[in-house]
DNA sequence: GAAATAGCGGCATATGATGCCAATAACTCT
DNA sequence: AGAGTTATTGGCATCATATGCCGCTATTTC
């Protein structure tokens, strides 16, 4: 897939859009030095290049009762395409598993889980992690500290 | 921080923003079923509650070149405040790095790295990660496939 | 230097956001 | 169970914003 040339001005508009998804587009000519016009065009030419991929709302996960994020590493009994599909599958499936990796290395993946609390991901981890096929082991890490949580890509220099 | 009630309603509309966070307050209200005016009561009192934290928009990382994302675990010579302190403040400075969290257990901190290619990553880490101040050793996991990135939390039951 | 191309700004119209008010539904207390 | 109270809804009027079109300007190309 190629790299898209943005100059300048596509790139203050990715760096503010990812800042603030839902800037009018008056504020963003304004932030950016354009009229509305322009701005607007450039916008929409991002988004159908694929620049943009989708704009969505990022929730307080405390407020809505998950206190807790785990991460689990798994490895599993084997890697033929059988045992790793089934996995792949399965981890679809569970809502609280919010993300999921493949890795080349020492475990052969890394997952991301929210939970209300450690004593609810024990009971997600002995109910539903645990008994998915193919699993061999697995080992959790508990973030004491989010230190940096980003969705923002560098665009700009510096 | 208490957790906060929320209804039926306000989890779809949660679950709608979560999945398009540009919906229009009319399209947000049809899907909900509810008439515009106490959709979007709804949704000022979600933010103002800080239940929605934000909007953002997600760029495609490999349109913009970020070929690549890597995990790093990494080491400390020692927990001492002035030491975690000081990779803290360094992480903060770097814009690839789009994640840290500070861990229990086996490692100290894990970290997500966004970088063009292979290479790129290797100058990053020998450049700028590696001259960090207490490190005692890192290890680095490179994803074979992301099976899984959401951003979405679970809020409808199911 | 002339023609062609790309990108900008302004304007008119359609669509959506926002605040207010009356009506309805749910809830409470006796 | 019923009357009063509170919370929530839907509709409407107004204002801001999005969107598509057109002419202008700057830059490029031959």
């Amino acid at each position: 897939m190629m790299p898209i040339t943005l100059d300048r001005i596509d790139r203050r508009i990715l760096a503010a859009l990812q800042r603030d998804g839902r800037l009018t587009n008056v504020e963003l000519a304004r932030e950016v030095g354009l009229s509305p016009s322009p701005c607007l065009r450039r916008v929409r030419l991002l988004e159908e290049a694929g620049v943009i991929d989708r704009y969505v709302a990022l929730l307080n996960a405390e407020k809505i009762g998950y206190g807790m994020s785990v991460f689990v590493r798994i490895w599993l009994k084997g890697q033929d395409k059988d045992t790793v599909q089934g996995f792949i599958d399965a981890v679809q499936q569970l809502g609280q598993i919010v993300e999921c990796h493949q890795l080349a290395g020492d475990c052969d993946f890394l997952l991301r889980v929210v939970a209300e609390n450690l004593e609810a991901y024990r009971r997600f981890q002995s109910e539903h992690l645990a008994r998915i096929a193919g699993i061999s082991s697995l080992k959790t890490d508990i973030p004491l500290l989010n230190v940096k949580s980003r969705t923002e890509l560098p665009v700009l220099p510096g």
